[in-house]
Parts: structure tokens; sequence; C-alpha cells
RNA sequence: CGCGGGGUGGAGCAGUCUGGUGGCUCGUCGGGCUCAUAACCCGGAGGUCGUAGGUUCAAAUCCUACCCCCGCAA
């Protein structure tokens, strides 16, 4: 059985991992380019690149799959298995496999099909989120279903633990997927459209705390972007970076962003309804630090002053 | 050569402009107070001030080069 993966960040991982672990025939892995990163222009490369050299397996890094992927032809895959590739794959490669192609996304779809499902379920503030393996269609993450698992998302979780819990079931479900699927006496369930809810990537302006929601919703759209991209606020016409917080019982009367009180370990600061409180912030020019760190140090926050 | 901030005892910062015994908060160690304490009081240890050169009687501070960390942009 010829396999040919195609994943890039550190979610399809595990994935690629369990593949190898159980000795499937991994033939070649498709990834993105390495990128140039950040103010020293390193070039990176993906973490999946990086794991499939360790195995010698060969790579391969279009700029546009679109247009150049005979290579994945000329490995011959039986079937093709992605997971968070970052490209859509044309429909040439979703065909060509005995086995066809199918991808492990990151949400019970229908909900949340798109390149962001992990932070968009937390900043809905969702109960459960889960794995699909599903058959790849034109249509981003819109195939028919082969098996899903659902995943419980705690109050407590962040986009790192979440994203660990998923990537560690994800691979699970894949290897008790995949006999079934060799066998063709997988299910195949038609999603249905009128479910159907979309996780966009997050961009710039998602990133920033709106203050004039509530405590929970302050709280879910901080854990959802923590530990990145990272959430933040503008305060002294500083951009602040918060990372942490947790909402406060007690009932503080304020505007919403003002700081309503100093604590030893955090900045008191009012929502809509209730007040939460930062836990770890990050100034500009600076790492991440817990409050209680920034306390120790000279420090704009102030009671009365106000996030923007 | 994209723009900008920063590297000072274990942690977070002030001091740099205007060279002249390195300071604050926290932690740590010891002692005291207390029914008790993460609270309070007293005392101690711990730093070649990112690295390498240069200027000077004298450099954390001025000049030059390099290394590392971070925000924005990409």
């Amino acid at each position: 059985m010829r396999i040919v993966f195609m994943g890039t960040p550190e979610f399809s991982l595990n994935i690629l991992q369990a593949l190898i672990d159980n000795k499937y025939n991994v033939v070649g892995v498709v990834t993105q380019p390495d990128k140039i990163v950040g103010r020293k222009k390193l070039l990176t490369s993906p973490p999946v690149k990086l794991l499939a050299e360790k195995y010698d397996i060969p790579i391969f890094q279009p700029d546009k799959i679109k247009e150049n992927y005979q290579q994945v032809l000329l490995w011959q895959p039986d079937i093709i298995i992605t997971c968070a590739y970052g490209q859509i794959i044309p429909k040439v490669l979703l065909d060509y496999p005995k086995y066809k192609a199918i991808n492990v996304h990151a949400s019970l779809l229908p909900q949340y099909r798109g390149g962001a499902p992990i932070h968009r379920a937390i900043i809905d503030g969702q109960k459960k989120t889960g794995v699909t393996i599903m058959y790849m269609s034109e249509k981003m993450d819109a195939g028919d279903i082969i098996s899903q698992q659902e995943v419980k998302i705690t109050l407590q979780d962040d986009v790192k633990t979440l994203s660990d819990k998923l990537s560690v079931i994800g691979a699970k479900l894949l290897i008790d997927t995949l006999p079934s699927i060799f066998k063709n006496t997988n299910p195949r369930i038609k999603q249905d459209e009128s479910l159907v809810s979309y996780a966009y990537n997050i961009s710039p302006q998602d990133e920033k705390i709106d203050w004039l929601q509530n405590a929970l919703d302050v709280y879910n759209h901080i854990r959802g972007l923590n530990p990145w991209p990272g959430a933040y606020a503008l305060f002294d016409g500083l951009r602040v970076k918060i990372y942490k917080s947790e909402i406060v019982d007690e009932h503080y009367i304020g505007e919403p962003g003002a700081i309503v009180d100093i604590k030893k370990d955090g900045i008191i600061v009012k929502t809509l309804d209730y007040a939460i409180k930062i836990l770890m912030i990050q100034l500009e020019g600076k790492r991440i630090q817990s409050v209680k760190e920034i306390f120790n140090g000279n420090h704009p926050f102030q009671k009365g002053k106000c996030f923007k």
C-alpha cells in the first residue's frame, strides 16, 4: 500500500508519526515550501518536513500544488492522506489513487470547515469539538464523512492543550479507520449542508479584544488565541498582548476596558458584565511575562486607566 | 540592507542624555514579631552591567563591530 502524506504544521506531526509507527508505507510527503520568517529572514522548514527527513521519506514542496503536482503522480499513491496541508489540492490528485484522498480535520464537520477550527471553537465558547476523517472533495472540507470522534473542551483549554488532544485522537482515529477504507467497508456519510459553519483563518482584526463583550466571551477570546497568535488590546498607545486571564466573580463598577483594581498577581479589567483578571501579558519589545513579574519593575498599569 | 524596542545579582526594572563608590521591587538565606502566615520588622549572600575592541586619569554610561531576545510588517 503506497501512501502519500500531505501536511504542514505541528498538528500534522502525530498523524504522520502514527502512520510510520504502524508500518504503513509512506512513499512521499508533500508540505509547504520553507518560508522566510521574521526579522532575520531565516529560512524555516515546516515541522512535517523535519519529521519526514528524520525517516528519509522523499519530500516535495511545491509553491502551488494546483499547478505543480506531477511528482505526486510519480509516487503512484494508493491513497493520499492529508492533514492541515494548507493548499487546495487539485482534482487530478483526488481522483488518482485507488482509495482516493482522505483528510483529517480538527472539527466535527460540517461545523467549522476551514483553516482555524480549533481557535474558532474555543473563541465561540463551544463545549465540545472533535476530529473528522472524510473523503476530500473539490470544495473545502465538504467531502463525505468516514469517521468522527468527539472531544470535550474544558473551560481551561487553550489552543495548545486542545490541539494536542485533537492530534492524538486524530492519529488514533485514522489508524482505526484505515483498515475499513482498504476493505471498502467504511461508511460514507454526506454532510448536511444546512448545518455547515465556517472557521476562517484568524486575521489581525480578530486578535483585538472587544471589551464590550461579556467576561466569558473576553476570556474565551483570550484563550482561543493562546499561545498563538495572541489576543491584544491597546493601552497608552501601546499594543499589549494578553495571553492568560481568569474570570472574576466580584462585581465592579466601571467602563468596559477600564482597570478597576490592581491585585498582586493580576490586573482587574471591567468588561460589559463582570470583570476579568489579566495574568499573562506581553508588552512591546518584551517577552511574555506574568503580571506578577511585571509588577516588580516599572509598568504603566494603574487603576483608572483604560484598555482600548 | 523593511520599521522599532531591549540585553544591568535567580526574576522584573531604574541608572546611560549631563562618564567619577551600581540602586529599587520580588525571590533566596539567617534572625525577630506572631496562635499563625504567602503579612510585618532587621540583617546577609549573590553582578567581569550581552561579547570584543576603542576614547579617557576614570566607562553600565561616549565611539565602532558583532551576538542574542521581542513587537510591527512580510
